[in-house]
DNA sequence: ATGGTGGTTCTACCA
């Protein structure tokens, strides 16, 4: 089973480029992120097309999480639990082949000295709950997406430029650990001990062209998941595209 | 320190 997971950055202005990139992929499921679109104008017919069902949970003008798959989406909830006052659209969780999948849109968090960092603090508190709750519940979990999270020094191109920000700030990582630290695994460094190995490049200067990228995508696999985990990879090929998003594709293939 | 780019939407906001 192949997912892959990818923050496109606005879903109608890059409908060709995911569409080329799945036609030559054929992942069984496609995790996205930053649709950029409400219900009502996401394109469904260009990817029901190829053979893929969609379950999104859309917003104007930002965020926007959705599911695409090749096989039958069951028992979807759209929204993560604890804060019913949360309007933001970041989450959506179904299970397919019996798996418990997430696409997940965490907070930017910038600026910091704003609400925003606050807000992406206690999403996380909330991830932690609901993921906590999932582990207990389920066997296959897989939560992916944009975490907007920089997990290690050797996940960015230059760890004192991103010292102050809210991707690698120490609350934001201190966080993410607690994550893996219920026993969930980061399931790129599993196949991948390599440094320079990036998952977005900013649009201003010139950082895709020198590298100058971070590893903030990722998928966080139950023990259970992780012991079916075939390969997890990164695809540059879709950033160096026209009218790229500046986050390329993670995917993961498991044995089930 | 600033501005560099690109998306949504129409005036800033977000990343």
């Amino acid at each position: 089973m192949k997912i892959a997971s990818w923050n496109v950055n606005s879903v109608r202005a890059r409908v060709h480029n995911i569409v080329e990139w799945l036609e030559s992929e054929q992942p069984d499921v496609a995790l996205l992120q930053e649709l950029k679109s409400e219900d009502e104008t996401f394109p469904y017919a260009d990817f029901e097309k190829l053979g893929y069902k969609c379950e999104i949970s859309g917003q104007k003008s930002w965020n926007g999480v959705a599911i695409l798959s090749k096989h039958e989406i069951k028992d979807v909830i759209r929204k993560l639990p604890f804060d019913d006052s949360d309007e933001q659209a970041r989450y959506i969780e179904a299970t397919i082949n019996g798996v418990r999948l997430a696409s997940i849109y965490l907070p930017n968090g910038n600026p910091v000295d704003t609400e925003k960092y606050p807000y992406k603090l206690k999403w996380m508190d909330r991830l932690y709950k609901h993921a906590k709750n999932l582990i207990e519940n389920e066997k296959m979990v897989v939560l992916g997406g944009d975490y907007n999270i920089i997990p290690t020094e050797q996940d960015c191109y230059d760890p004192s430029a991103w010292a102050d920000d809210a991707l690698f700030k120490i609350e934001s990582r201190q966080k993410y650990r607690s994550l893996l630290n219920l026993g969930l695994t980061d399931a790129f460094r599993v196949k991948n001990d390599k440094a320079e190995q990036y998952s977005f490049w900013d649009y201003q200067r010139g950082a895709w062209p020198k590298n100058e990228g971070i590893r903030i995508d990722h998928f966080l696999l139950s023990a259970q998941a992780t012991d079916c985990l075939e390969n997890c990879y990164i695809d540059k090929g879709p950033r160096a595209k026209e009218k790229a998003s500046d986050h390329t594709p993670i995917i993961i293939e498991l044995n089930i």
